[in-house]
DNA sequence: TAAGATTGTGGGTAGTTGTGGGTAATTTCC
DNA sequence: GGAAATTACCCACAACTACCCACAATCTTA
């Protein structure tokens, strides 16, 4: 059953292969509208994690980066550190993406990975770097959390 | 009878089959819209027990979720939580979803269950859990309760 | 009260999904 | 230009999931 278009909820616990491929789930593949060409983007999370758009989903982002001038040292360092580790790879006929040698490093995965849903975007984690994340959160401003959970949560 | 659409209330004790599947009570089910598809959003409540939304109610969170931005720590972390353990399940010729593992662990779901009317959404408790949770209803703030009732005419 | 319809529960089966590996095409480097 | 390495495409299989049928208990209706 696939939701919204273009969006991603739900964990999944997949692996990587020794030619460093991982599945997407097949949820997650079916949620991609046909303008995607079953692409995605591959790119550095803010977090120990790779961010995986849909190729749609990219393209706006590049625009957005277009839009920020490069008289702004803090543009330019953002608009580098954002396009110098992105790549787009499409999925093969089982529904795999190929990970650069670069993501795989910087998000720390070896054979077991985390795929996440974040909704307009999904995360890869190595499952330990995510526990320790968690355990971090709690570390998080409680009351800024529960004034999200306000306005976002029914 | 039917009242509001998309409305829940009421407790019904159903249980849990070895497949990890559940029945919607059939007022619940009759409650639902036709735009919901037969289809519910299961995700991890904010006490041990499982939140069930509509459909439609749940693309509202969507929506909230997707105006959040990631470049704010504690905005992909909301995310993050809220989006990982939700999942769309669309009930079976005989009224029933599938629940996942994970949050069949989560509300310590075992082959009894607790369906209860929550309004805009249902909540599954594990009937031992929810008498633990009861008694510690006693302990809520009663300032708290008045201040509500200025809100909510019973 | 009796017959029929509806509801909750159990289980079987066929199609889908995730994973491993092989082969051909392409690229890179000497 | 040719060999080695890398990448892209294809096939195969095991595990799982979604869909289907069956039945007993309960509720509804005539």
């Amino acid at each position: 059953m696939t939701l919204t278009k273009n969006t991603f909820i739900g964990e999944y616990a997949y692996s990587l292969d020794s030619k460093g491929r991982i599945n997407i789930p097949a949820k997650f593949r079916q949620a991609l509208s046909d303008d995607n060409e079953n692409t995605f983007v591959i790119a550095r999370g803010m977090d120990p994690c790779i961010w995986v758009y849909p190729l749609s989903q990219w393209k706006e982002i590049e625009t957005n980066l277009r839009g920020l001038s490069s008289l702004s040292k803090i543009h330019r360092t953002f608009v580098r550190n954002t396009a110098r580790y992105a790549s787009p790879s499409t999925y093969d006929k089982q529904g795999r993406i190929t990970l650069t040698p670069s993501l795989i490093e910087y998000a720390g995965l070896e054979k077991n990975a985390l795929i996440i849903g974040m909704v307009n975007k999904m995360e890869i984690w190595n499952p330990a770097q995510m526990d320790k994340t968690d355990k971090e959160t709690i570390k998080i401003d409680p009351a800024a959390y529960d004034e999200l959970a306000e306005k976002i949560i029914l």
